[in-house]
DNA sequence: AATGAATGAGTCTTCATTCAT
DNA sequence: AATGAATGAAGACTCATTCAT
């Protein structure tokens, strides 16, 4: 007997590839995170929104928190190529200087659900103190950079990492001021 | 007789007045959600770390999250106030200026923990957006202060609210790294 | 000094006779029960309502189910005496029979709070079975009438319990039907 | 080695097909609701009496009051059902009048809890009013047969409503006294 | 690989009762 | 006698995770 149910009875996650079920996961972590906290995520939920039945997220991470580390190691990455985005090592200090700050800008500006989860998983107990370790390496290129400009004697010999914070600090808050109000900068 | 022994041999709780359970109460939110955050918290350790059994908290308050409320209503306040320590209206504006900068970082150098439950507040999804409309006015002493400058024309016309941000995220930056690394700032 | 605080401090219930709290506590116990069921009146709601304090309660009475069960044994004795009147035992049959059916009908419409809890009170597994038992003697004026009506011969020699239980039930659900209703009974 | 061991070894809730859970749910809430009353039927019992995880009674049922309201809208039409058996329209008036009296009187005989359970609800401040509108709707059929009935001239043209009391309030208490002393009806 | 029903530990909260004052 | 703060055992419900199918 020929049966036609198999194919009606075929929900969407079956005929997803399951690179797209593993990303979509990640997208609906993302948003709901974002969107709810990381506690106001149940995996339900993130289960219904990536359209995958709950069980299936088992096979592609090993827990709640696998997910999330790996988002995270994702966008920071991405993150990182954004800085460095047509700032080649040649061109003038200062350009380059401008340049960190206009790439880390509009990163925030056009990703503002991808900064906003970086935020909050740096500032959340949730996750472990090594993870927050490796955090240091986060603004690793903007450190290398301001670093050579400290031997060019364009900076003065303060802390680098000071000079990081500040920049970054600025940028930052920028950046929410013009998501939450509408604010352009020139 | 005259005895000072009753006042060993009441219990822990028994002898704590009132005012001092509430603050427990306060202070074991405060000090667990900055470990642990808001839903790392349950509040049978907000009981055991305050000295109280899990019921009486709520002799004190509504709920979990009046707790937090109010907690927050405090802190947002002792932080407003430290702004404003040494800070007369009748100062030179560049005077002001730096001890704008000077009592807020020394207030996240001193109240760490009281910064960071700040922090995850004005962050977290937990509250009500209600509650972050308010939270505008958290700066609203920085904010009179630059207005006033760039009526002086000591600011450039710049949007103030891009100066109080700036100064802001600097601040903080500055002051957490010094927090995490032990960089003393001069 | 003479202070006029204690005059002022005084709450209702410091100038309230111990007569007068009990029946407090009966009354709110029995006003709360009837609005909100068994287990939607807390203790602490007694309290406010009766003007006490909470703990003043537990010298008046052991626990919750011994007010519960002395305001049944008040109530189930008053609706008795209730049936009883105007109706002595010289009469005419006829005559005490509506005069049975009437009582009743009045007590129930009159006092309907103190109906509706006789009858949670007797459908609820709130109470012992002890309790249920002598529940059976709720109705024994009218099972008395009645047993003397059929060794009269006016009655049928049928089951006097089932008698009892058809006039009390019409009864009650005449009275409820208006109680609910506005249909009134001629 | 073959086993039919693995049969056996089955625990009981892996191998209960999913309508029978939600049967053994309703069915352990509606015996223990009649054994203790609402309040005194933690969900926990219900989940060891249908044989279920507490967990488990959420996935099919929202809330301890959802199952009460679905557990009371099954059983009012089944008692409504049992009320029209052998009860066809084009039967004599008289007929018809003693059947529904039969036919109510043998449901609460031989399905006591759930006529208690019936009471109960429709008795208990726990549901909402709403419910208590619907409950009108209790005795539709039997409110519609003696419409008909007072049409026709066989009832007098007293109130419908009051009649519908009185012969169901009779019922009830007949089968009451029945459950509970052991008298048989003829 | 995929499902989703099932689990049960853990959460916030309530409340009858006690007891120091 | 009276107070009401304090207690802590339960209660309803959630949710990360497992596992038979």
């Amino acid at each position: 007997m020929i049966t036609l149910l198999w194919v009606c009875g075929r929900t969407n996650s079956q005929s997803m590839i399951p690179a797209d079920k593993k990303q979509n996961i990640l997208d609906a972590m993302l948003n709901l995170i974002v969107a709810n906290g990381f506690h106001g995520t149940p995996m339900s939920l993130v289960a219904k929104e990536a359209g995958v039945a709950a069980g299936t997220i088992y096979h592609y991470f090993d827990s709640k928190e696998a997910i999330i580390n790996e988002l995270y190691a994702i966008l920071k990455q991405r993150m990182g190529q954004a800085l460095l985005t047509s700032n080649p090592v040649n061109l003038h200090f200062k350009t380059r200087f401008f340049m960190f700050w206009r790439n880390l800008y509009h990163y925030i500006v056009q990703n503002p659900n991808e900064f906003i989860f970086l935020e909050l998983y740096a500032n959340s107990p949730y996750i472990s103190q090594l993870a927050k370790t490796e955090n240091a390496q986060f603004y690793q290129p903007v450190i290398d950079f301001l670093a050579q400009g400290a031997l060019a004697g364009v900076l003065r010999e303060m802390d680098i990492r000071l000079m990081v914070a500040l920049i970054c600090g600025s940028v930052m808050v920028a950046a929410k001021l013009q998501l939450s109000g509408g604010m352009a900068l020139t």
